[in-house]
DNA sequence: TACGGTATAATTGTTTACAAACAACAGCGC
DNA sequence: GCGCTGTTGTTTGTAAACAATTATACCGTA
């Protein structure tokens, strides 16, 4: 009764509880299941077609990547966000980009720039309309994993693996929004991510650095504009 | 067939695979289980008298940690260390360190503080000859971990708390050493952890960032030099 | 002896069944 | 009406059996 993912299958080695963790992120990610929601093992199990065993990795996986929590006895839910929340992943991103900044000027590879320049390439051949603040948001992920990936340091790109889902899971807000803030930002994203290949390039770190921050910041600014655009509304027009 | 942990167990939402993690872990870092040592799930289930089940997830959670390595239908192995790891272990830790003693200015409670002192004074009621290099490591962890609790930073705290993991494991190393980097260092650890405590206390974030920085560099070589007379003593006598 | 292939053994991945913990609710007494 | 208590039902924790994958040993051949 199992149901071995057919098609020209070349990950063999692709497993159950793979593809259960992966269908499991994005039905969260996608707000199918949306934050709070409970998760029964075997409610999803029965829906999915499998037993409780893979589900329950699956849970557990998630859940060290912080888009479930788990409660001793009493299960699972989808994770929900609070402004806490924001700022703690900010703060950790600040201080793994940077340091994957570092890393990447001493170690990027050519292979390396060229993975990031590749990221540039498929966004300058967007036309205007197709810069949607979700593909851009995509593209932008990308680009960071491949930082983190350049940097060559497998304990930061671990991390960052994990928070990059959280911060994936935040951006699902910016991605209903199409405000000044994004109006703004959406094309002018190429330029600053060229400027961050060209400094990893000449191993700028310290010019580098700064830029990170800057940017960094520029990126909590807008995800706690969107967010607080989705959770209290009236709260940011009057602001406004 | 099960064995409940009989005794006056207060802790009575403990489950197994929290006792075969903690176990299993215990054994790692003692190095009962030498590093590179293979773990079959069903040898280990029978050892401990359990079943696969608890052992499973607890081998799941410790390659989280580090602790041990995963490959798909190829089973677990007690991860093994080199000099990159430490490189890397330690490059994570300072990043994480500094941020954690920026939000314990910040966030800590009078209650954080005193966590810290109490600390501090279980060392200053030791005898000189109890100031082993083991005693006082485990110590140092319990210090560190308490300014990451201080901090207040859930998400810090859980990325401290897998790093603190390999840092136990690579102390190990220190423990078995008795030698002069040890004998300068030991009758000073309390002095320099009290100025630590001051300096989140008085909240000279500047001040501090410089001292946490150079107190972990001085960590990273002493781990690095234990390391070193462990798995190339000739060199490292050669070099002295 | 070296090499290749097949059969066998050992180990992990998955399922199913059972036990224990927790949550909800009905019934009872005050 | 309110709170307590025992019961029932749902959900997680654990065990044991089965399926699939990988490693090993053996044998034959060149």
């Amino acid at each position: 009764m199992v149901i071995k993912s057919s098609g020209l299958t070349l990950a063999s080695r692709r497993v159950l509880s793979d593809v259960v963790t992966d269908d499991l992120r994005d039905a969260i990610l996608s707000h199918d299941l949306e934050p709070g929601m409970r998760i029964a093992e075997d409610g999803l199990a029965v829906q999915l077609g499998v037993s409780r065993g893979p589900v329950r990795e699956a849970l557990m996986r998630l859940e060290r990547e912080g888009l479930v929590t788990i409660e001793r006895h009493k299960g699972a839910r989808v994770a929900s966000w609070t402004a806490t929340d924001i700022e703690e992943i900010y703060s950790m991103r600040k201080v793994l980009e940077l340091l994957a900044f570092e890393w990447a000027c001493k170690n990027a590879t050519p292979e390396d720039i060229e993975a990031m320049e590749d990221v540039l390439g498929r966004y300058s051949i967007l036309t205007e309309k197709q810069r949607t603040p979700r593909e851009v948001s995509k593209l932008d992920l990308e680009f960071h994993s491949r930082v983190f990936v350049a940097a060559h340091h497998e304990r930061l790109n671990k991390t960052w693996e994990i928070l990059r889902s959280q911060i994936h899971a935040l951006l699902v807000y910016t991605w209903s929004k199409d405000d000044e803030t994004n109006k703004k930002y959406l094309p002018q994203w190429g330029g600053a991510h060229r400027e961050i290949v060209e400094l990893i390039r000449s191993k700028q770190v310290k010019k580098g650095k700064a830029f990170v921050i800057e940017h960094i910041d520029q990126g909590q600014q807008r995800t706690t504009r969107h967010f607080a655009e989705t959770h209290f509304p009236e709260a940011v027009k009057s602001v406004v």
